[in-house]
DNA sequence: GTGGATGCAAAGAATTTGCAACCAA
DNA sequence: TTGGTTGCAAATTCTTTGCATCCAC
């Protein structure tokens, strides 16, 4: 991620989070500098590693990652199996991503269903709509390794 | 299900379980009744409920729908906190639903996105590729009676 | 009879909850 | 000081594995 796409998504994580009534722990801004670092989405195991100097609990990272999701800034991505990724985002906005069954490397897609998947939600009376749609295969790196 | 719609699937099943080197077993004749009996994709305990008849094991079940995906007759469908659910389908196609988070009521959307999925998948050098969609929200009863 | 299918117990992995201690504002 | 945050332990939920027994072919 770009220098400034990076420490601009961290001010504004932490404005949200006050805005909210949160607070700015040394954790959480390890943890933060942590997700920024990412070029994928990662395990909760794998941002904790990587967020070494803060020697968090999993617990904590769970926990601080419910808190980023619900300050609109992180998205959870599924892998087939049902585990999830975290995804450090740009206020409410979510992406949709070709993901390597074998190593987990991750490409955004460009392609969103929004608009129709919004109303058809509606046309049923949904409220509340949310999607998921993601593309799982074996990249090429992985295949020829095989 | 329409009635010929359902004892096809069963034929249908009881084939490909054949052609692959399986067995039919009045444990598997029953929860592939049940299956055809659900309009909506369902949990491994909801379906084992509805097989009672049979009183299989948890473990049974798992392994069974395992059996039924293998023959390209099963779809899995995931909840947003990664749970499973198993829906019955025609050999090797697929559906997209739109699923109440409140009662798991479900329904099939009219929407795939196949072949741009498969494009820009197989531009990435991609094999192997599927895709995953859900669309969740709350549903009118739910809402209501919220 | 032979190999696939099943049940039981147990293991596993991912995630959540309870509670006391801790620390940012 | 006060209430949000964290760690530790433990519980939960969903799903998979091992192995002896069983039954379809």
């Amino acid at each position: 991620m770009p220098e400034d796409t990076s420490s601009k998504l961290f001010v504004t994580a932490i404005d949200r989070l006050k805005a909210s009534g949160g607070r700015m722990t040394k954790k959480r801004e390890v943890l933060l500098g942590a997700l920024l670092t990412f070029d994928r989405p990662a395990s909760a195991e794998e941002i904790r590693e990587r967020a070494e100097l803060a020697q968090s609990d999993l617990v904590t990272v769970y926990r601080n990652l419910e808190t980023f999701e619900n300050i609109g800034m992180l998205q959870r991505v599924l892998l087939e199996n049902g585990t999830q990724l975290f995804e450090l985002t740009a206020p409410d906005e979510h992406y949709h991503h070709l993901i390597c069954r074998e190593c987990h490397k991750t490409e955004r897609l460009d392609l969103c269903v929004n608009n129709t998947v919004f109303n058809q939600a509606k046309k049923h009376g949904y409220t509340q709509i949310a999607h998921l749609m993601e593309v799982y295969g074996i990249c090429g790196d992985c295949e020829n390794s095989a």
